[in-house]
RNA sequence: GGCCCCUUGGUCAAGCGGUCUAAGACACCGCCCUUUCACGGCGGUAACACGGGUUCGAAUCCCGUAGGGGUCACCA
C-alpha cells in the first residue's frame, strides 16, 4: 500500500461537534494503524462564516481528546500553509490551467438569471442545474459583459455523457451519471475557490492517500473526481462514514442536546470515554470487548469493520462508558477532576490544603460509583460538606 | 421531486450461503451481594422491514415495495 496520508479538514464555522470528532478519530486511527501521517487542515474559504474562535475551539478540542496531528496548523509540515485562506494564491494557477485546457470557463450569469433558469427547469419537472449558457462565450462577449460591470465565476465543464464510479472503502462501488451534474462553480466571483475545487487541489498538494469523511460528502465526490481527472491526477481512496443521528433519527443538531465536544468536557466526561464511545458508533472491534483504550483501538482499527448504516447517538451508553472510566481511573486523577466542580458548588474555596485534599479524596472515593460524569459530584457532595445534615426520614439517617 | 446511501431487539452492533432454535454491549426487568443506595455477580424480556426471485439451503446474493437519511448554493 502506498504511504498513508489522511487529513481532518473542518470548516471553522462552529465548535467541534460529535460528528466531526468521530471523523477526526477515524482518520487518526487509520493513520496510526498504518504508520501514516495525520494532517489537520482548516477549510475556511467561506470567509463570512469562518472564525478564529471556532478554529481555536476545534483545535483545542482535538488536543483535549488526545488526537495529535503530525502536520497542519501548529504542527507545521512541508505542504503548508494548512489554512485555505492562506493558500488563496495557489488555486488561481490551477484554475487557469483548467481554463486554458478548455475544461473550465468564465460564467457571467447573475443570481436572478440562475434563479430563473432553476425555476423553469423545476416547472418542467427537470433536474435543476446549470445548463451552460456561458460555455461558449467569445472574448468579445466577455469584454462586453465585463464593461457592464459583471464579475465572472469560473465553472468546471462537466463532460456530458460520462459516468463517475467511486470505489468507496466502506460503501463499495457507487456510480453517478454526469448528466445529473451541472457545470459547477470552482472559483467564485471574488476569486476565492469553492470547496469542491479547493479540497481537490489541497488533497493533491498534500498527497492525501485516503479521504475519510462524513457521508454528507458522498454526493460531492463525483465532482471532485472529475477535477482529478481533468488534471490527470491520481484519485485518492475514499471512505464515507455514515452520519450520527439524534434520538428521532434525524441528523444530530442542537435540539438533540449537547453536540459540541466542549460541552461534554464541561460536563465532566473523560476524553478516553468519549473516544471509546464515538469509535463504537459506526465501528466495531473484532472481539466482544467494548471498553477500549486509544492504544487498543489503534491496533485493531480497520475500515472494513466500519458500518454503512447511520447510528443513533445513545447518551445512556456514553454515560455507562464514562462511569466505567471514572471507576477505573486513579483516585488522584478523579479527585483532581472533581475539584473544579466542588469549587463551583462552593464546597471548596481556593487551593486545597493537604489535609483537605485527603478529605476530598475520601469523599470522591465513596461517591464515585454513583457518577455518570464529573459534574454530578455536586449532587452527592453536599452531605459531606454541609454543617448540618437533614435526613428526610429515619431510614435515610 | 431527481440522484445517492441505508434497513438485524428500544439503542449500538456481531453475522459476510449451511455451525442462526441469530453473539455481545447499553437500557429495562428479576435474583444475589450489601444495614440502604451505588458498584459487582447471575439470569430474563426483546430483532433479521415487507414481497418476489436465485439456491438442495438465505439475516447473508438479485429485483421490487415501503420506511429512514443525505445531497442538489458564488456553504463546506
Amino acid at each position: 500500500m502506498l504511504k498513508v496520508r489522511v487529513r481532518f479538514a473542518p470548516s471553522p464555522t462552529g465548535p467541534l461537534h460529535i460528528g466531526g470528532a468521530r471523523s477526526a478519530l477515524f482518520n487518526w486511527l487509520f493513520a496510526r494503524r498504518h504508520g501514516g501521517t495525520f494532517i489537520v487542515r482548516i477549510e475556511d474559504t467561506d470567509l463570512e462564516r469562518s472564525s478564529r474562535p471556532s478554529e481555536e475551539n476545534i483545535l483545542s478540542s482535538l488536543r483535549w481528546l488526545g488526537l495529535d496531528w503530525d502536520e497542519g496548523i501548529g504542527a507545521g509540515g512541508p505542504h503548508g500553509p494548512y489554512r485555505q485562506s492562506e493558500r488563496l494564491g495557489l488555486y488561481g494557477g490551477y484554475a487557469r490551467q483548467l481554463l486554458e485546457a478548455g475544461r473550465a470557463y468564465y460564467c457571467y450569469c447573475s443570481g436572478e438569471e440562475l434563479a430563473a433558469e432553476r425555476e423553469e427547469l423545476l416547472a418542467r419537472g427537470e433536474l435543476p442545474r446549470y445548463l451552460g449558457r456561458c460555455r461558449s462565450l467569445g472574448a468579445a462577449d466577455r469584454t462586453r459583459l465585463e464593461a457592464g460591470g459583471r464579475r465572472p465565476v469560473i465553472r468546471f465543464k462537466v463532460p456530458p455523457e460520462d459516468t463517475v464510479v467511486i470505489r468507496d472503502l466502506v460503501r463499495g462501488e457507487v456510480s453517478f451519471e454526469c448528466s445529473g451534474i451541472g457545470d459547477f462553480i470552482i472559483v467564485k466571483s471574488d476569486g476565492i475557490p469553492t470547496y469542491n475545487f479547493a479540497v481537490v487541489v489541497d488533497d493533491r498538494c498534500m498527497q492525501i492517500s485516503h479521504v475519510i469523511r462524513a457521508e454528507e460528502h458522498l454526493s460531492n465526490t463525483p465532482r471532485q473526481v472529475l477535477i482529478y481527472r481533468a488534471f490527470d491526477w491520481p484519485v485518492p481512496e475514499f471512505a464515507h462514514i455514515s452520519l450520527i443521528m439524534g434520538k428521532d433519527r434525524s441528523k444530530m443538531s442542537k435540539r438533540h442536546g449537547a453536540t459540541s465536544i466542549e460541552q461534554y468536557m464541561e460536563m465532566g466526561y473523560l476524553p478516553e470515554a468519549l473516544l471509546n464511545f464515538l469509535a463504537l458508533l459506526g465501528w466495531s472491534p473484532g472481539g466482544d470487548e467494548e471498553v477500549l483504550s486509544l492504544d487498543l483501538m489503534r491496533e485493531q482499527f480497520s475500515l472494513d469493520r466500519v458500518a454503512k448504516n447511520p447510528a443513533v447517538f445513545d447518551l445512556d451508553k456514553l454515560n455507562w462508558i464514562n462511569g466505567y472510566y471514572i471507576r477505573q481511573a486513579s483516585l488522584d486523577r478523579i479527585t483532581d477532576l472533581a475539584v473544579p466542580y466542588l469549587r463551583q458548588g462552593g464546597y471548596l474555596k481556593g487551593k486545597a490544603t493537604p489535609e483537605q485534599y485527603q478529605w476530598l479524596k475520601s469523599v470522591v472515593s465513596t461517591v464515585r460509583n454513583y457518577l455518570v460524569n464529573m459534574s454530578e459530584i455536586d449532587l452527592y457532595a453536599e452531605i459531606f460538606f454541609a454543617d448540618e445534615v437533614h435526613p428526610v426520614d429515619e431510614e435515610a439517617r
